[in-house]
DNA sequence: TAATTTTAAGCAAACGTTTGTTTAATTGGT
DNA sequence: ACCAATTAAACAAACGTTTGCTTAAAATTA
């Protein structure tokens, strides 16, 4: 079994307490004769701190948890990634569980997971809790923040893109490019994030003078599928010129589903794309997205949890990265 | 403050021992009354147990923690899903925990995150470690087991495709098509991985009388980018006809490379794509692959935890999955 | 009714740390 | 040489659980 401070303690000749003491690196309390001893000793015995433990009395812990949804769409480790440096400058630790993305039970145990062991604080990547589990995690008495997830609930501590924009800036472009038949696939209808994207790109239809049609939007979860499945409900005859889709995997499915239907990107139809992961730029032609700006949403994140009371919900910048879906049409 | 389990026995007017066996619904020792009135009492302070409290008594924990590293090719999340269903199904949860690729401090920082609290076993993800970290996950009296990497070292336990194999089939799917002059491409030469793979590709090439060239083995780190700059170096002159690369990544890279030269995929060149992830089937044309079983990897994974002394290596299935990109070379 | 068994609940130790307080030993100043 | 001040180390309590053991009460048996 594993050596705990008192085989130290023995070893040394002196008392648990010093060895916690030196071992912690803490100022006074012991010479320097004392420090070698104990260091050698716990060299000797190959010790591991058992932080567990040690959190137990201190009643504080640094490690962070991000619970993740498993849903395909893969920006999460650029978020992921923002966590871990930001954390590590702090000194954080960082775990990750994953949750079903619906499954309310898978959701349920992940939250448990974390709310049962000492955790600094949770971040939820883009995670839409039931109410019961929502209430689970309020009732933590822990700091958490979700992540690239709004909520029409104000008071939810939340950090993502502006989603109105998102949908308007996406539109902007082709409108911009001279379109004006323009379409909206996989983005969901119910969600906070969905609802705001449509809002953003019906504005910017309206702002250009251009009337909205329903058949233009095909509601899906933002997945490869839904993008397909968009992109084969519009067909070739919907008279579009250009879609927005709702993620990057979304895009990809509109991209190969146009293929498919014999319509050449951009020459036929153009695309531009949400999220600006680096698929945009796997893909033949490279997919212009509008970009969120990910590894700071994951950074804003654990500064979140370090300081919670202030900018309950945050903003992080998007921008339009031009690449070679959108076609400019010829002025008629 | 969060509950205790004394606060419960306050409220409830029992001992806190009695609190406990009932919450962790032991049959015997209390009666049902005193049960109800602690689980009233229990909702009511809307008790969360302490795991790592309980944990340190009991001397024993059902987490396991998965160590990934964040290279930019993405079959983790099939092994994770592997791991957590498997996992999930002996009641056990599962904690991930990013290392550096290849940064040794960043890899011990990880290491220590798992091994200094209770978790009952760990998972290495295509995990190099350096001999310092791999001293340290040894010194842990914990469970391991390495996932889709192999050692020359029979004694340590993993779980891997036979990469020989890999090398082989990956081969002879294009010797096969009629392919006689074929590349090797982001294969990296000094893992165990990259040099049984390369083993396999020259055994294979040898096999159908060819003998392999020097030039036509460009190594890397099996990233998006190791490919491009592997075919890159290949060119337009090199007169190979195909290439087998080293993960799906790179073989996406060589395929935007070979596009980038006025090579045309397969019609050109052909490329077979090691791993099978759903890239393979995103990319266009999609990707012939031989593909691995990253998910029973996950699986055998939990349960070479369970079962730590049996089988210390273990071989998982490879298929041959062809798609769009080979072509049948004409008999000459 | 007395003796015995069963059931219900409490007591207290233990897990591996940290840290405030106490005690002992050393140093320095006069 | 004595007292104060400093330094070094040990003591002991605490964190939130679990669980073996003990005790008290109730139920069963003869």
């Amino acid at each position: 079994m594993a050596a705990t401070i008192k085989d130290i303690a023995r070893l040394a000749g002196v008392s648990p307490a010093t060895v916690s003491r030196v071992l912690a690196n803490k100022t006074a309390f012991y010479g320097p004769t004392t420090a070698e001893k104990v260091q050698a000793a716990a060299l000797k015995l190959g010790y591991r701190k058992n932080t567990a433990a040690a959190e137990l009395v201190t009643q504080h812990s640094n490690v962070i948890a991000v619970v993740v949804n498993s849903v395909k769409t893969n920006f999460s480790s650029q978020i992921i990634t923002g966590i871990q440096d930001t954390a590590a400058a702090h000194g954080l630790h960082v775990i990750i569980v994953y949750a079903g993305i619906t499954d309310p039970e898978a959701q349920r145990k992940a939250l448990l997971t974390v709310i049962e062991r000492p955790v600094m604080g949770i971040l939820l990547l883009s995670l839409n809790l039931t109410p019961e589990n929502l209430q689970l995690l309020q009732g933590a008495q822990t700091p958490y923040c979700f992540l690239s997830i709004a909520f029409d609930d104000g008071d939810l501590p939340s950090i993502a893109s502006d989603d109105w924009q998102v949908g308007y800036q996406a539109t902007q472009t082709l409108l911009k490019a001279g379109h004006r038949q323009i379409g909206l696939a996989a983005v969901d209808s119910d969600s906070h994030t969905g609802r705001f994207r449509l809002a953003g790109y019906e504005s910017a239809l309206r702002d250009a003078g251009v009337t909205p049609q329903a058949e233009w939007v095909q509601p899906g979860v933002y997945s490869y599928e839904a993008g397909r499945e968009a992109m084969a409900a519009y067909g070739v005859t919907s008279g579009l010129t250009g879609v927005v889709a709702g993620s990057d995997m979304a895009a990809i499915g509109v991209l190969n589903q146009a293929r498919n239907l014999g319509l050449a990107v951009p020459t036929d139809l153009s695309i531009v794309s949400i999220d600006g992961t680096e698929m945009c730029e796997l893909v033949q032609p490279q997919l212009t997205s509008v970009s969120q700006n990910f590894y700071d949403m994951g950074a804003a994140g654990v500064r979140q949890l370090l300081a919670p009371d202030q900018h309950p919900q945050q903003v992080t910048p998007i921008q339009v990265v031009e690449r070679e879906t959108v076609r400019t049409l010829p002025v008629k």
